[in-house]
DNA sequence: TTAGAAAATCTAGCAACGCTATTTATGATG
DNA sequence: CATCATAAATAGCGTTGCTAGATTTTCTAA
């Protein structure tokens, strides 16, 4: 019975810890929606969560580590949101359904989305070191074509990208958001194939 | 009979000026493209040039606005690829031509194509201080679709997307470079309407 | 309760960056 | 040759990511 209180410290100071992870990342995000990427700065981050700068350096190897992790975490919510949308579509209505809650997830978070395909990411997306939260997120799209179709996999590639493009686009001005409407009709209707 | 002196010699001045203008955007692109754009820093290209790093500032506003000049160099290349692509496609095979023009041109120069889209380009494109060489890149695509559809418009911002989306996504490690010909095949499909 | 070990944190500073005020060299003109 | 504008270099400022070493805090055990 002397190896009970030990066990609990050091249970709370990995509680701490993670939740001193959990600020550093909240963090960043928020000033780089707010600010910009390039004002996500060690020193300001240091700043936010009150310690000194070497603290970041226990928990992530680098700055661009801390910036993975804000992408990890987009990779996550974008895999929910998109479940979220396959699931819930109206019969037949899947595709737009999922267009929609993909552009809506880039537009209302537009640092977020950046910093998931900025990051050069040395890890191919095969490998079986790929985060699952990326691996998750594209499940949903190849869900999507699994019955159509003879090449579900290439096909959902094929939808990702013209996703990707479209909100890279959006996001640095090359597209006018005026449009976007019809952008997305005539998209969905690309990917739909009568049955 | 005295002014032309002066005037053969400001004439030089001036194309001096210009190959050395021509000089840092070289230099800078071939560092970009052998070691990734951190590399090009402005120490690196003043030493490059042999001259001192504010000479630089007399060319460019500041380190962006090299990295500006580049991707316009780049806009003006994939618009004369594209073109081409577009004029000497073989009947019937105009979309499979240009799209694998554009993929061409995003694989083989990939420091420069990342620099064409990393750059966010606070001019909207429909904007009057939009470059000419983005007009006219994006005017061979609007060409190709100008016959068929009922929106040539949105149908080559679609193009365009998908085609960046598949190009980018293959940069970044996402899609396995193993299926691109599989991938290509389908998008030209998606892209070929019965006439 | 307290001394000593271990862990956590901070201070201070390095090298490299973009950029610029100031000084020095160059080269055309009277 | 002397003058003066122009072109270029030197030197340095402020900020960045990152880290070695000093210092403080926290836990353990006598």
């Amino acid at each position: 019975m002397e190896t009970t209180v030990p066990n609990r410290i050091a249970e709370r100071k990995q509680r701490d810890r993670e939740a001193r992870r959990a600020q550093i990342i909240s963090a960043a995000r928020r000033i780089a929606e707010l600010e910009g990427w390039p004002s996500v700065t060690v020193r300001r981050l240091s700043d936010e969560i009150s310690y000194s700068q070497p603290v970041l350096y226990g928990h992530f190897e680098s700055r661009e580590g801390i910036l993975a992790a804000v992408a990890i975490e987009g990779f996550q919510e974008i895999g929910l949101a998109l479940e979220k949308a396959r699931k819930r579509a109206k019969p037949g209505k899947m595709v737009e359904s999922v267009a929609s809650a993909y552009l809506e997830f880039a537009a209302s978070s537009p640092a977020l989305y950046e910093v998931m395909f900025s990051l050069s990411l040395n890890i191919p997306f095969a490998d079986a070191a790929t985060p699952p939260e990326l691996r998750f997120a594209f499940a949903q799209l190849l869900e999507m074509f699994q019955g159509q179709g003879s090449k579900p996999e290439v096909l959902s590639e094929l939808f990702w990208a013209g996703l990707h493009g479209i909100a890279d686009l959006t996001r640095t001005k090359r597209f006018p958001p005026s449009r976007q409407k019809e952008r997305v009709k005539m998209f969905v209707e690309l990917f739909t194939f009568p049955s």
